[in-house]
DNA sequence: GACCAAATTGAAATCGATTTGGTTATGAAA
DNA sequence: TTTCATAACCAAATCGATTTCAATTTGGTC
C-alpha cells in the first residue's frame, strides 16, 4: 500500500497524511487520531527507502566487525539492541576483511559516503587512530568506544583501563607479590596500553622494578593465556601473581597453574578482566576469580544511547565518559607465599 | 556528487553513465572504461537510498538477535561477514524484544513488510515454527538455520544434531556406561529436540532405559552446567557420563565433578557439542573434552552463501543442507568405573 | 550511394515518500 | 460587514538514482 493509495481512500492529501504520521502540529488531532487508526487497520507503512532518499536519514548505526568474531562483540551488540529496540533505528554489522590499514581506511570511507548508517562506532582506537580523523573530516556522526589520544575532538565512552589495573595490580603489590605477570590484549589498542601504563604506574609507586619477561600481549584467547603463564610460570624466576585482560585468558592461566601443580589463590594469585558475560561468570569459577568489573553489555547499550543523542543534535565535543571499573576481591587473589625451591 | 553534475562532467548523459557503471551491455568499452575511471577519480558513488527506493533491492541480510546476547551468535555473523565482505552486502541485526511469540512475529512482518533486507536468516526455529509460514507467506526471501516440521517449504541448513548426539551416547555405552545424564539446551527449539531425540533412540537401541532425573534443559551457561552436574552427581544414583550442549555448559561440568573430588575421565565422562570457538578449544580443557564437533563460522558461512543464491534465483525448495558432525573423542571420556559407595 | 540491422546514446518516466509554498475555512477583532 | 490571523489542508517540486522507449550513429551489404 502506498502513500498515494493510502491518502485516496482516507479522502486527505499525500502531504495531510505523511504529517500526520510523523507527528507534525499542522495536522488536526481528530484527522492524525483518524489516519493513525486508519494506517493499522489498513496496514500502511510508509516505504523504507522512499523516506530514506528524502530525508536523508537511515535508521541504522554502523558496526564494523573484525574477522576475529570476539565475544565481547557480541555482548555489546546485545547492549545496544537493548536500547535500539524502541527506537527505529537498527544495527548493520560491516565485514570488515583484513585489518591492514590501508583497507581499513577504505572500508570507513566507503562506509561514511555510502549513506548507509547515521553513524558509526568505532571499537579499539589506536592511540593516533586515522579513522577518527577520517570520519571527522567526512562529518560522519561516529563515537568511539574506548580511548584515542588523536588531535581531532570525538565523543567517545571508555572504561578506566588504567585505573583499573593499577588497582588490581597495587592490590596485588599489598598483598605482598612483587613479581607481578601481565597477559595484556594485542599491542596497538589504546585500552592494552592504558592497561600497561596502570600496571607500570603501580610497580613503580611501590619501588618495584619492570621486567619485560613478565608482560605479555597478544588475542584473548584460553590458549595464549595458558601458553603465555605457563611460560612465565617455568622461568627461573615465576611470577606470583597475574593481571589478565580476559576472562578467557583466566581461564588459560587457571590451566597453566594447575598443570604444574600450583594452587590459585596461594601459591598464584589471579586478578582478571571481567566484561561480564552471561555465559561464564568469575564468581562460578573454582576458585573464584578476583576481577576488575565491566559490563560490556551496558557500554553498548549507553553507547546506542550516546548515538541517539549525537543524532538528535548534541553536541559531540561534549560526550566523553569515563566508567569507573569495579576491583571483586573473590578466591584467586591471596598473600604471597614463599616460594617453592 | 550527483549523477547528474557527474555525467554532466562527463559530457554524458546519466542514462550512460548508470549502465556504465552498472555493467550493462549497450554502453561501449571504450565509455565504460572511461566513467568507471572518471568516478573513481572524481568520487562518484550512486546514492545507496536512491538505488535502493529505485530498485526495490537493500543489500543487506537480516538476522534477529534475541536479547540474550548468546556467543554463538558472534561467531556465526563471523562467519557471514567472511562471506559477505567481498559481495556488497551487509548484515542487518534486528534486536528482538521478548521472545514472546506473539512481538516476535510482529517484528517478523515489520522487518519483511518494511523493505529494509532483502532477505532474512531465521534462527533456532522450533518444530511448528510460524515466523517460517508467516516469511513464506509474505514471499520474503529467508534461509533457516536449524531445521522446522512445520509444512511450508523452506530452505534450510542444519548440522546433524540427531545423529551427533546419538554417536556421543553411544559411544558411551559402549564404554560400559548406562547412567548417562543428558545437559540439553532450551526447550523449544528443533536442536534440542533432536539431540534429546539422538540421545533416548541411543540409549533404547541397547536396552537401557531412560531417566528422567538425569535430563535438564536451560541456557548454555558455565552456571547452569555446574547446577545441572551438581545435583545430578549427588543423586543416590548418580551418572557416570554427561552428554552436554556447549562448551560452556562442559565447564560446569568439569566444575561440579571437581567439586566432588571427581575425575573427569576416569569417575566421569564428559562429551559437549563444540562450536569451535577461537578462544575456547575442547582440546585445551584439562583434561581435554571430547565433543562432537561443528563449526559455527562454517555455518554462517555457508548461510550467507546460501542465502546469496537465493537472491540469485536458485529455489528455496532445493537448498536443504544437512552437516554432519564430527566426534572426536579426547581424554574426558574413558571406560565406565566401579562406583564408589 | 542507399538501405537496414546492430551498436550506442539520451529524454523522460518512475520508485514512494517529504516538504515548500501556497490555498481555503474559521472565527475573532475592528 | 470587512479584515486579518490562524488552523487545516493540498498541489507540486524534490530526493537521486534506474529503466523504458526512442533517437542517433556506425558499419556492412547490395
Amino acid at each position: 500500500m502506498k502513500l498515494k493509495e493510502f491518502a485516496k481512500q482516507l479522502g486527505l492529501s499525500p502531504t495531510t497524511v505523511s504529517r500526520a504520521l510523523s507527528g507534525y502540529p499542522e495536522v488536526s488531532e481528530v484527522t492524525r487520531a483518524r489516519v493513525v487508526q486508519e494506517a493499522v487497520r489498513l496496514g500502511y507503512r510508509p516505504n523504507v527507502n522512499a523516506v530514506r532518499l528524502k530525508t536523508g536519514r537511515v535508521g541504522a548505526i554502523g558496526v564494523v566487525m573484525g574477522r576475529a568474531g570476539e565475544f565481547h562483540f557480541a555482548e555489546f551488540m546485545a547492549g545496544m539492541a537493548e536500547r535500539l529496540v524502541t527506537e527505529d533505528t537498527d544495527i548493520l554489522v560491516i565485514p570488515m576483511a583484513n585489518p591492514e590499514s590501508d583497507a581499513e581506511m577504505q572500508l570507513y570511507r566507503r562506509l561514511a559516503e555510502s549513506q548507509r548508517v547515521d553513524a558509526i562506532i568505532v571499537h579499539s582506537p589506536r592511540p593516533n587512530d586515522q579513522r577518527i580523523a577520517l570520519l571527522h573530516e567526512l562529518g560522519m556522526p561516529f563515537l568511539v568506544h574506548g580511548r584515542s589520544d588523536i588531535d581531532v575532538p570525538h565523543p567517545w565512552l571508555d572504561i578506566d583501563n588504567e585505573g583499573a589495573v593499577r588497582r588490581a595490580t597495587s592490590h596485588l603489590i599489598d598483598l605482598g607479590h612483587t613479581r607481578i605477570a601481565m597477559i595484556n590484549g594485542r599491542q596497538g589498542a589504546t585500552y592494552a596500553l592504558h592497561r600497561d601504563v596502570g600496571y607500570r604506574s603501580a610497580l613503580q609507586n611501590h619501588g618495584i622494578e619492570v621486567d619485560p619477561q613478565l608482560i605479555a600481549n597478544g588475542n584473548f584467547t584460553d590458549e595464549l593465556g595458558f601458553r603465555f603463564a605457563r611460560s612465565f610460570l617455568e622461568q627461573p624466576k615465576p611470577p606470583t601473581a597475574f593481571v589478565a585482560g580476559s576472562m578467557m585468558t583466566a581461564l588459560g592461566i587457571y590451566r597453566a597453574a594447575r598443570s604444574l601443580g600450583l594452587q590459585i589463590g596461594s601459591d598464584v594469585s589471579v586478578i582478571a578482566h571481567d566484561d561480564v558475560f552471561p555465559y561464564l561468570t568469575a564468581d562460578n569459577m573454582v576458585p573464584s576469580l578476583s576481577a576488575t568489573r565491566s559490563s560490556m553489555r551496558a557500554a553498548g547499550t549507553r553507547c546506542a544511547d550516546l548515538v541517539l543523542q549525537l543524532l538528535a543534535g548534541r553536541s559531540p565535543t561534549e560526550i566523553h565518559e569515563l566508567w569507573p571499573v569495579e576491583l571483586i576481591l573473590r578466591e584467586s587473589t591471596g598473600p604471597v607465599r614463599a616460594l617453592r625451591t
